[in-house]
DNA sequence: GAGCACTGC
């Protein structure tokens, strides 16, 4: 029996509230958790034939016109003249001369006509003057001309990660400067170091829509479009640049992978680390290096200083700035050492970090406390969403933090069933999920304007907390917590958890209603669990394996990992489990040193373990190394099938995929895919949804394959011209013996009662449901991932026999 | 009987 519900939710800031809230709906569930009954009838949500979508499962674009344009409020200052307008443009006849392919992209039209650029720089100019960073220009200028290293505070809406590089693109520093190298002889060669200012960005869509920004703000065509092109940008599989190229956004990964090859990085005067709050590893990595770099005598670059901005939406600078004054007091100290006794030696003026602190453009945003705790956040969640509704006025829609998926599409049920008993008077519900396993065209309804009287309601997971603006959102709900993975170390197993976030996490979720109006946030938790929240997001460095990492860093000759400047330190046992692994998989010698095997690893855009079985794929043949590519290609990518939801299409999916399943397991079944979908060559998005495979992650499996077949041949393992189709049959033996070679650790046997054990450790594994081996009795198998959500699950599973796992564990 | 979010010459 529904019960009438009331809005529990007081209202927190002391501000009184206009009016009592009113009861709402009548039809609200009673029993905590009923959402979880109703399961059964899940819809169907399969790729839908659209051909509008991008391509290699680019990540989803809100359609705006910028990042950065923020609603303004305020009066324009009068005109600080600066030094920073935007260039003229280039003359024509160094346009005329690279007349040959450069990819058109937005900027075709203009390659000979710089006006319409310019125009539209003057324009936007009038819009740079008016974010909160603009006034600081001169000041950060200052500052940098002074000191190397600077932490800059931003927070959202500042305009930080556009107008920094180009306050400091025109600095005298930021030329390219003669330099005398040191060679390893002892002789020196002359090179030009410096010119270009790097952006590093955590994800590919930010790098991409910030230098098409900020090119736009400069009026200088994009990248590769033109030869005269100032604003670049490079992702993987993207890179688009110019001889001209003076700002360049980057992935942090596309950054650490140019250091593997340029080390002192010659080719910068600064680095800009944007988002160093969202502490993925790369960015520890980065800033690592960087310090390193900072605070040595700086050889390589021929003494000429690089610059680093650190940026950060959050104010936890304190530890940063402790992390880059120690690197200072180091090299301090060991300069002292080095001129004991010499004490008349004028003191060098003691290295600052200067700090820079700016204001956001947000619009105030009310919190509103759960008063009591919650046991069951999407049924509160239901009565929230209601309670906005009818209380508050249109338009504002609502954006709802939830855990996954599931939870996502418990909600989705619950909303609409309750909005249909809705007073018609009122306006409509519309209720949109949003999770990354959306197919692609579903995910771009969020971002379509609500029809008219009609509320949208955003059903989200983590997605839109940092990944994807949505507009209109003037009410915030969040349950308080997430799905976090987290590795252990003893077990080598990931788990997924549903774990409550941080206050900083909080922060970010609330500050999602305060974008273009005020706004108010639903906290689904209460004030004092507020309070016992961790400040910040526990960094990515203590929660994945290091092995990647290490092997990263043993890559560029940092061997005494203990010494290696962490942002945080991962615990010992974390690093030594790692080493060892890397141990296991000849990537180091005995000494520590990396092995041939670890520098060829290191190279490719893999896992260690995913590296290793590609090298010894290799061993056994071309032919054999062509299909493990196609494996590993599958392997790193979300994944390739579809899930059938519905029963009807169940039948259908089971039929369509037959031909495609290989008794063998799941990498065999990922082989024979990738082989059919290249082989299409009329309509491979057709012949994907034929066999419910998905389309966007095909792409990206093409993307990567073609990547790492190019790398091959670039290594030697693959012969040059090896254009010819591959026809022979695969060699399902090699293949997995290849495999074990990297996984030989994650093999369990079958025991007596039925179930699986893993051969080293012993425990309990099941195979996941995803697999084609679910529910498969076979000697041993083999698997890519040991994960714990609700049990232990082996995913990624392929038969294969005992003594197979004997050769591969004995080396 | 199941899928937080990112990323890599």
């Amino acid at each position: 029996m529904p019960e009438k519900v009331h809005t529990h939710f007081g209202d927190s800031d002391g501000e009184s509230s206009k009016q009592a809230p009113k009861p709402i709906s009548d039809a609200v569930p009673a029993e905590d958790g009923a959402w979880k009954k109703r399961r059964s009838k899940k819809r169907k949500r399969d790729e839908p034939a659209d051909n509008s979508q991008p391509r290699n499962g680019e990540p989803i674009q809100a359609p705006k016109p910028s990042p950065v344009v923020e609603p303004v409020t305020q009066e324009p200052k009068p005109d600080t003249k600066p030094d920073d307008t935007p260039q003229p443009p280039p003359n024509k006849t160094q346009v005329a001369k690279h007349k040959n392919n450069f990819k058109p992209k937005s900027f075709s039209d203009t390659k000979t006509n710089f006006a319409p650029l310019r125009e539209k720089a003057n324009a936007l100019y009038e819009l740079r003057k008016k974010l909160p960073i603009f006034g600081h220009a001169d000041e950060i200028r200052q500052k940098l001309r002074e000191q190397d290293v600077m932490l800059l505070v931003g927070e959202t809406g500042s305009g930080k990660s556009t107008q920094i590089p180009q306050f400091l693109v025109n600095e005298f520093w930021c030329r390219p400067t003669p330099a005398q190298i040191p060679k390893e002889d002892g002789s020196t060669r002359s090179a030009s170091v410096g010119g270009c200012i790097a952006i590093t960005q955590p994800r590919r869509v930010a790098a991409i829509t910030l230098a098409r920004r900020v090119a736009e703000e400069m009026g200088t065509p994009l990248g590769s479009s033109s030869p005269a092109s100032k604003v670049g940008y490079s992702v993987r599989f993207d890179t688009s640049v110019s001889p001209s190229t003076r700002v360049k956004f980057l992935t942090e990964g596309m950054l650490l992978q140019e250091m593997l090859h340029d080390p002192w990085l010659t080719k910068y005067s600064a680095v800009v680390v944007d988002e160093v709050h969202e502490r993925g590893i790369n960015v520890d990595l980065t800033v690592g290096f960087l310090r390193n770099l900072v605070s040595g005598k700086k050889e390589g670059r021929g003494g000429v200083p690089l610059k680093v901005v650190v940026m950060s939406a959050t104010a936890d600078m304190e530890s940063l700035m402790g992390f880059f004054q120690e690197g200072f007091k180091i090299q301090e100290e060991e300069q002292k050492h080095l001129s004991n006794g010499n004490s008349g030696e004028k003191k060098e003026t003691v290295k600052e970090i200067t700090a820079c602190h700016i204001k956001g453009r947000q619009f105030p945003v009310k919190t509103i406390y759960s008063p009591a705790p919650v046991h069951d956040f999407v049924d509160a969640a239901l009565k929230v969403i209601f309670q906005i509704h009818y209380k508050e006025p249109m338009p504002g829609d609502i954006l709802v933090f939830l855990t996954g998926q599931e939870t996502v599409e418990a909600l989705e049920q619950l909303v609409n069933e309750y909005a249909t008993g809705m007073d018609p008077s009122l306006p409509r519900i519309l209720v949109l999920p949003l999770f990354a396993a959306l197919p692609q065209a579903a995910q771009q309804r969020v971002f379509q304007p609500a029809p008219p009287r009609t509320r949208k309601v955003i059903l989200a997971t983590n997605i839109a907390e940092t990944s994807v603006t949505v507009s209109g959102v003037r009410y915030v709900v969040d349950c308080g917590k997430a799905k976090v993975k987290q590795f252990r170390t003893r077990l080598g197993l990931d788990s997924l958890l549903v774990k409550p976030i941080s206050k900083s996490a909080a922060i970010q979720r609330k500050g999602r209603a305060g974008r273009e109006a005020a706004g108010q946030c639903f906290r689904l938790y209460t004030e004092k669990d507020y309070l016992t929240l961790d400040e910040t997001n526990t960094p990515e460095i203590l929660r994945c394996d290091l092995s990647q990492a290490l092997l990263n860093m043993k890559a560029r000759g940092v061997d005494d990992i203990v010494r290696f400047p962490f942002l945080t330190r991962p615990p010992r046992e974390a690093l030594e489990k790692a080493l060892l692994q890397l141990l296991n998989i000849d990537a180091l010698q005995d000494s520590g040193k990396i092995s041939d095997v670890g520098l060829q690893i290191a190279k490719l855009p893999l896992t260690p373990t995913l590296g290793r079985v590609l090298l010894a794929a290799a061993e056994n043949g071309a032919d054999c190394l062509i299909d493990v590519i196609d494996i590993i290609s599958c392997l790193s990518v979300e994944n390739i099938f579809l899930n059938t939801t519905s029963e009807e299409k169940k039948e259908a999916a089971e039929t369509a995929r037959r031909d495609l399943f290989r008794r063998e397991g799941d990498h065999l079944t990922m082989l024979a895919t990738v082989r059919a979908y290249a082989s299409e060559n009329a309509d491979r998005k057709a012949w994907a949804e034929r066999h419910l495979v998905s389309h966007r992650a095909m792409q990206s499996v093409m993307d990567v394959r073609k990547q790492l077949r190019s790398q091959c041949r670039q290594a030697k393992l693959l012969p040059r011209d090896d254009g010819r189709d591959h026809t022979s049959d695969p060699a399902p033996v090699l293949i997995l013996q290849s495999f074990l070679c990297g996984f030989g650790n994650n093999t369990a046997r079958l025991v007596p009662d039925g179930s699986y054990r893993t051969v080293v450790g012993n425990q309990i594994v099941a195979i996941h449901p995803s697999s084609v081996l679910y529910g498969k009795k076979v000697e041993a198998i083999m698997y890519n991932e040991f994960v714990f959500t609700n049990r232990s699950y082996a995913r990624g599973v392929s038969a294969v026999q005992m003594d197979w796992v004997g050769e591969a564990l004995a080396g």
